[in-house]
DNA sequence: GATGAATGAGAATTCATTCAT
DNA sequence: AATGAATGAATTCTCATTCAT
């Protein structure tokens, strides 16, 4: 979507651009960003930013993209690496179930977060952006991440580690909200600020530990619900005794 | 919060500019909304606003402040009504489980939303609101939703509706998120514009089975999780009892 | 020039209205005097200020008229107490001469403004106020006590008291500016804010001495100006020896 | 203070844009000059003043520091220039004593006022601005033109020009009110509007010989006060030398 | 005579976008 | 390709004045 001359830019300029942009968005609503705030920082004239994009909303848009994707293709990458090294090592290669995906998923996500701030606040923003003409954008990343996650709960209900019975679309709704503002839960848990992260670019001050704690718990809850536990089933029973 | 000016307007006229700023409100963001729109929607002077409120802001609190007690009152109103008229019937009116309560709860704020479509949305984008002068707002209704989601956990980890191990924050966390989206799922589940109605004023699409049987989901997902059934369970059975 | 109405107040609302309104006028221009602050201070109607006057400039005038009126009756009636008592002690009542009656004029006005900070503030501001449209008043205040300085000068001249040669419209106006500024050097030399006086009502904290003695400055540099003392001058003679 | 902006513009437009403010700033009072004015008057849009100045606070100052720096300049050029041609006359260059210092300063001052009537009245205005924001503005030129007094009276003290006996600070006062105000008697008695020729660019309509003699009259009120002259002073014959 | 809500012109300021250089 | 001054519509807010009750 950027004019060709954006991409005709040498590597280096092009990055700092996309970088200070990305701050910007991150720190600011769609409306509250500020253009001139963007170049101010960068020094460059304010007319570059028209040689580059049509307007406003497009390089929004290709900053959304962007984020979404580089962020799609570290958690695919994650995962997958952590998916060949256990592959690796038992060699049948179990196939990992619903949970277990849906964990390393997250997991990873989260992970992003942390070390792309950046990236991942401006999705964040993205997706609650409240400016009317950019309806589309949130509409569009629900719609990718959706796309994800029917795909998973199919395969789940696939191999039956889903019950047969479940509403998909109402599935995925409820996986969806849940992963996605996971982030408010981490922040406020963990009292980082991942706005403040943009600015300081800061480290990642949450142990691996305790993020898979969190993580668990919400598996915990998608796979039981917050009922109490039947007795009998053989599925419990490996789960710390409770009652 | 409003200046005694705006009390002391006709019933009429103050119902008029109460909905029109409502409209303006659930239509745009903080930022967004313009007053001179709202003026000029009502055919009043812009003073006049001014002779009202202090400033934008405080119209602002003042329409979040009223649209969440208007809400909250009719929620109130709805499930106590509907409970006494089933206590009328089975004299012991036994107390219901957390997981009734909880769809009650989400029922009549669902119905809200679809018949005060102009309230609804407009805490909707109060919760999202991302100008930084306004984030005490977000953080307010978060926490008074929060709040009393609280509450009906720690009635049921007492009653033994819900599982004694579970994490209360992040119970509440998830029960917080689940429910706010609910809107949009029924949005695109049922092709329901919140923001035509709005506009509109638009009537109910929705049938009351429709909408129960959504609820119903999202309440059997929160019972149970996502997993298989146990099979053997007594869960469903002893259910009121626990241990 | 005020509506009937406001003199058919009952004097004592009148007189309230009258205070405040000075207070405004007294802490601000013209322009930034406002008559929504007047009436808020005495709680009432905005309306009520436009059955007394035809408008903002209506009420400034008046108070700028009444106030000068006040100070010059104050000072007239101190001026002459003085002359009298004295004259029931020298039987002859010799005439005081120009120097004495402008320092006791000087004197009591300074008295007259730390004693009605309201009535002083006002007229000082009045004499610069910078509104286009108020020029015709501090003109009018100019012109009023330019005239009694005039009458004093021509009288000086008559007695010998100041010499024959003396410009008579440049006298009277180097005497106009040193008097109407002194405020500002009694303001700076005794840190004595005139504004805070009139907002607090406060007192008056210059002693008689030290007011006395910075007027016999004033009165000596206009009786010999700035340069070094003529010596074979008999009215010289008893001043402390220079060279 | 002005933003970089203002500073690459062409010198044409940046002399329009500066000749125009000073007009507004030079009619009104700070409060009272409208931005919306200036940019009317001028023909550009009004988002232009804002790219130069960052706002309208930041262009009254910059227009008062100028306005006084040019004075200051023009006085300072004038009076050395006076002195150098005499100086190159009678070889010894006899210093000038304090009264003849102080009448030049005056003369040029007074001859700036009718040459620059822009610059003039913007200082005056200034240094009377009732806006209390701007408080500091005025008490900044009192005292720089304070401050120049006193190095006048302190000098003449040291030279016997001025009487030993001599309260500095009272006189430093006294100086600085009747030079500034000046204006006012000139005004007056000359008929000369220094706003008319603020709006009409208007010429120079008072002789050489009228201004110098009265400020020789002011002079002279300084020099010898307003009383009678003593007779066989030697005091005129030897005012070229002092002690 | 009092009331006080309504008025609306006008103020300062913002900012995405354009375009001549 | 880069520049950066110019643009102007839009924003919030002010306040003396009016007028129906």
């Amino acid at each position: 979507m950027p004019k060709p001359t954006f991409f005709n830019l040498p590597e280096d300029k092009r990055r700092r651009f996309t970088d200070a942009a990305l701050d910007e968005f991150a720190l600011h609503d769609y409306r509250s960003a500020s253009v001139s705030r963007i170049v101010s920082t960068l020094g460059i004239a304010k007319g570059s930013v028209y040689q580059y994009f049509e307007d406003k909303q497009e390089l929004y848009l290709y900053l959304v993209t962007l984020a979404a994707q580089t962020k799609f293709e570290c958690i695919d990458a994650a995962v997958r690496g952590e998916a060949s090294v256990r592959g690796n090592v038992s060699a049948p290669s179990s196939e990992p179930g619903f949970f277990e995906r849906y964990e390393r998923t997250v997991y990873h996500g989260a992970r992003f977060d942390f070390t792309h701030p950046r990236h991942g606040t401006l999705l964040y923003n993205a997706t609650y952006e409240p400016s009317g003409e950019m309806l589309a954008v949130s509409a569009r990343l629900r719609e990718q991440s959706a796309r994800y996650l029917r795909s998973l709960v199919e395969a789940g209900l696939a191999t039956g580690d889903l019950r047969a019975d479940l509403d998909v679309e109402f599935a995925v709704f409820a996986l969806y909200q849940l992963t996605i503002s996971l982030r408010d839960y981490l922040s406020e848990r963990f009292r980082f600020s991942f706005k403040g992260a943009v600015q300081a670019g800061a480290g990642p001050p949450i142990s691996d530990e305790a993020l898979r704690e969190v993580i668990a718990e919400l598996a915990r809850l998608l796979r039981q619900g917050l009922g109490p536990v039947a007795t009998t089933t053989e599925e419990q029973r490996t789960q710390p005794r409770v009652c």
